[in-house]
DNA sequence: TCCTCCCGCCAAGCA
DNA sequence: TGCTTGGCGGGAGGA
């Protein structure tokens, strides 16, 4: 009764304001004659019924008829009446999509220009917006504040704002992407992700627990309010208010996608985010619904914005609202070039400090005090993550596991492997691997055509030597990590198509499941439950025959990955270096976790490959990694070869480095990586170093219990070069094409946020061999392959584990998807 | 049934 | 003290 009332008295209010306007208004001031406090005269029941029925509808009609002329606004009024009780009244309502926020947004952008002339401020009055768009006060507040947080308009005064256009986009964007990257917020959104499925049956409260404790306490919340120089933020107040404004919110809703890859955010876990962000008891559902809702009105604008675009993201669990970022790109170069510009403290040291952050925060922002600066607390709450991991693990029977440490950075990495999946559609998979042979052609590693979508600019000069060296140019890369000092390195096999965004290297990478194995061929068998994205205008469901650039479409840049992975490097080292120890029982925690959904991948040992030699130190000395401090712990079980820190030490980590920012290795980088040609193999002790793939297949298959450990199964050509073409891989069950027999290969896949790493191995090896230890675990992670819309024929092993009768091991995505059959 | 998000209450804080 | 600002959540329309 309450709201019609005062919607009642609103009107009227606007009624009478909109007089002195409206020079023929001859409209009596009877309704302000009339209390509107009492509803029982026969008038103000009236005007309750009409109000209660649609008070916005009323004032509405009548402002508008008010505009025209005062007789009409009558018989409005009374036509309105007359209908109050037919259904002729309801009809004429809008409907809800008609007074939505984003339509209302648009029709707000378009009173201004994008681009206003600097010369000639636009300013914005509200009593004016909100009389000439017919919307209440508090939409346009809606609107006013997120344009706000992106500099579009800035508040001189009350009910007045100064409208800036787009021209301070870009540079809001780069220091939004920035911030977002500096609080890592891609790590969060791993670590969501992650625990979303680590817990996908646990009770909401355990759930919830296991956030509250992955964001840390409440106490470390801080959010501020990025700003640029010369766009003063004025919030109307001043107090604990303007934290949990929509201002804020909306910018933080940015950064997620600018340091996301690919640039889609779900509003599930941007509200977590945001929760996580806030205050511990704030997980509740229903601060998080109210999250949702505020996501939902700031997603509204920035659509209207064109920034972002709504779409859906399919997993086992359902369609989920995401939103897809389609403004304009912001490339970390650019950024830091215009950072650099304005401070030379912005470019972190190794080892980047807080206090390095506030001094490029005082460079980005150096009109306002320190008190304005974004401090963002994710990074702590990241740690106390962790160490919340580490400590549950204490207790944990220990695990010979091994991974780096940089795991502690890249811990989220799995979850971001799957956040990456929504990403891929089944049709990019199928696509890609169609033209898998397409790629081995186009794509070979030193071709700029085998980089989705190459802009010129962000070709990354990798000047370094990743340790990633590609040794064929075959559809299958192999990528070699030195092991100096077990004497034993390290070979994946890249995927030609997806080398160039291959570059993580993260023991929770290597732990991560494989996913989409399909024994003679790229073609993913498993696309079918990969996570596929379909927006609403069905843009991202691209055809077979473009893959490439579906990927592309999909994944960042490779440019961002030199700078970005120096700089993840140096973080990882930075915090690896006090608690390495401690890091490395939660990084065996997390191995364990990611055990329990995702089987992992291997490295291959290589283990004529020498390390630990000058020359190739000096590689990675020029590298600038040589100095990095990773301990990385792998499990038997899982497949993960052990690697221990002083092992990775000198290995040129950076090229498998999962970092939050996603750093992509495009294939130009990969060949000219020179560790395995030049410096890795070529260095070895022996002029006959055996070849890679050898020692890999021989370890891969030890490890995976096909063969004796011991024994050394010569290399087969296939694995050099292995001809993984869209007919084998979609022919697998009938005889194989090209080199690949029948059933013969495995390929291991990695998942990165951004790529696959293959693993393929040849038919001479899988033979059958009395089930060993680390077979039994390991081989619940397979599963049979079959057409990518096809159930393979499985035989089930007796401890419940499946083969195809191929011999082809099928690697599935998750538990979910392996527990079917 | 769940997703979306409109709507407006009401409190904080400003003028 | 009135007005502006905006956090917040109920609940309804829509899919």
């Amino acid at each position: 009764l309450k709201t019609p009332l005062k919607q009642a008295a609103t009107s009227q209010l606007v009624l009478t304001e909109r007089q002195p306007d409206c020079q023929p208004l001859t409209t009596p001031p009877k309704p302000k004659e009339t209390p509107p406090a009492d509803p029982w005269t026969p008038t103000s029941n009236l005007k309750m019924l009409i109000s209660a029925a649609s008070p916005e509808i009323r004032s509405r009609e009548q402002r508008r008829q008010l505009s025209d002329s005062s007789s009409e606004v009558l018989q409005t009024k009374h036509c309105l009446q007359e209908h109050l009780l037919g259904d002729e009244y309801e009809k004429s309502q809008p409907s809800r999509k008609e007074k939505s926020l984003g339509l209302l947004c648009h029709k707000f952008l378009a009173r201004y220009p994008d681009y206003p002339s600097p010369s000639q401020k636009s300013y914005i009055c509200l009593d004016e917006v909100t009389e000439e768009l017919h919307v209440e006060r508090r939409r346009i507040y809606d609107i006013v504040n997120v344009l706000e947080s992106l500099h579009m308009v800035s508040r001189l005064a009350r009910n007045r704002y100064v409208w800036h256009g787009r021209h301070n986009l870009p540079q809001t964007l780069q220091a939004l992407r920035k911030v977002g990257e500096e609080n890592k917020y891609i790590q969060q959104i791993q670590m969501i992700k992650k625990r979303e499925y680590e817990h996908e049956f646990d009770a909401d409260g355990e759930r919830n627990e296991e956030m509250a404790s992955s964001f840390g306490s409440s106490e470390q919340s801080e959010m501020s309010f990025v700003e640029l120089p010369g766009v003063e933020f004025r919030a109307a107040s001043v107090n604990g208010r303007k934290y949990k404004s929509l201002r804020v919110m909306s910018q933080k809703f940015v950064m997620l996608f600018l340091v996301s890859t690919p640039q889609i955010v779900s509003l599930e876990v941007a509200a977590k985010i945001l929760i996580g962000e806030d205050q511990l008891e704030d997980l509740d559902k229903s601060k998080f619904k109210t999250k949702i809702r505020r996501l939902y009105d700031i997603a509204n604008v920035l659509s209207s914005l064109k920034l972002i675009k709504k779409v859906h993201v399919t997993e086992e669990r359902g369609r989920k609202p995401a939103f897809k970022w389609t403004g304009p790109e912001v490339l970390p170069n650019t950024q830091d070039t215009k950072l650099e510009a304005t401070s030379t403290t912005c470019s972190p040291p190794i080892s980047e400090s807080i206090t390095s952050k506030e001094q490029c925060s005082k460079a980005l922002f150096p009109s306002k005090g320190k008190q304005n600066f974004t401090r963002h607390s994710s990074l702590i709450k990241l740690v106390k993550s962790i160490e919340n991991d580490r400590r549950k693990i204490q207790s944990a029977p220990t695990s010979p596991v091994k991974i780096s440490a940089s795991t502690y950075q890249s811990l989220p990495v799995f979850p971001n492997t799957i956040a990456q999946f929504p990403a891929i559609t089944k049709h990019q998979l199928e696509g890609q691997s169609k033209t898998a042979e397409e790629m081995q052609m186009k794509c070979a590693l030193s071709s700029p055509e085998a980089v989705p979508k190459p802009e010129p600019s962000q070709q990354p000069a990798l000047s370094q030597p990743l340790g990633v060296c590609p040794t064929s140019h075959s559809s299958v890369s192999p990528i070699i990590l030195p092991h100096p000092q077990s004497g034993v390195s390290y070979a994946i096999y890249l995927h030609p198509s997806q080398a160039h965004t291959v570059t993580t290297y993260s023991p929770g990478f290597m732990l991560q499941p494989l996913p989409c194995a399909n024994v003679t061929g790229i073609k993913s068998n498993n696309s079918k439950v990969l996570n596929k994205i379909t927006t609403e205008e069905g843009d991202t469901q691209r055809g077979p025959d473009e893959p490439t650039k579906s990927l592309a479409a999909e994944e960042r840049p490779e440019t961002k990955s030199e700078t970005s992975s120096q700089r993840c490097l140096k973080r990882s080292q930075a915090l690896s270096e006090n608690n390495l120890i401690k890091r490395r029982k939660s990084d065996e925690e997390s191995l364990d976790t990611s055990l329990t959904f995702f089987p992992s991948g291997y490295l291959i040992p290589l283990t004529h490959c020498t390390h630990g030699n000058k020359a190739e130190c000096s590689t990675k000395e020029k590298a600038g990694v040589c100095s990095l401090q990773h301990t990385a712990y792998s499990s038997p079980i899982t497949g993960v070869i052990p690697m221990p820190a002083s092992e990775l030490k000198t290995v040129n980590i950076p090229a498998f480095h999962i970092t939050p920012l996603n750093i992509m290795l495009s294939p130009n980088s990969i060949a000219a990586a020179p560790v395995l040609s030049n410096s890795c193999l070529n260095s070895s002790s022996t002029s006959s170093a055996p070849n890679p793939s050898s020692s890999a297949l021989n370890f891969m298959l030890q490890h995976i219990g096909l063969i004796p450990a011991g024994v050394q199964v010569p290399a087969n050509p296939v694995l050099q070069h292995v001809p993984v073409s869209s007919q084998s891989e979609n022919t697998s069950h009938s005889s194989g094409s090209t080199n690949v027999q029948e059933g013969k290969v495995i390929k291991f896949t990695f998942y990165s946020p951004i790529n696959e790493i293959n693993f393929l191995f040849s038919p001479p090896f899988l033979q059958p061999k009395e089930p060993q230890e680390p077979q039994a675990v390991t081989e619940n992670f397979f599963r049979t392959p079959g057409g990518p819309n096809t159930e393979p024929a499985l035989s089930a092993n007796s401890d419940g584990t499946q083969r195809t009768s191929q011999g082809t091991l099928y690697i599935p995505q998750r538990k979910l998807e392996v527990s079917e059959d």
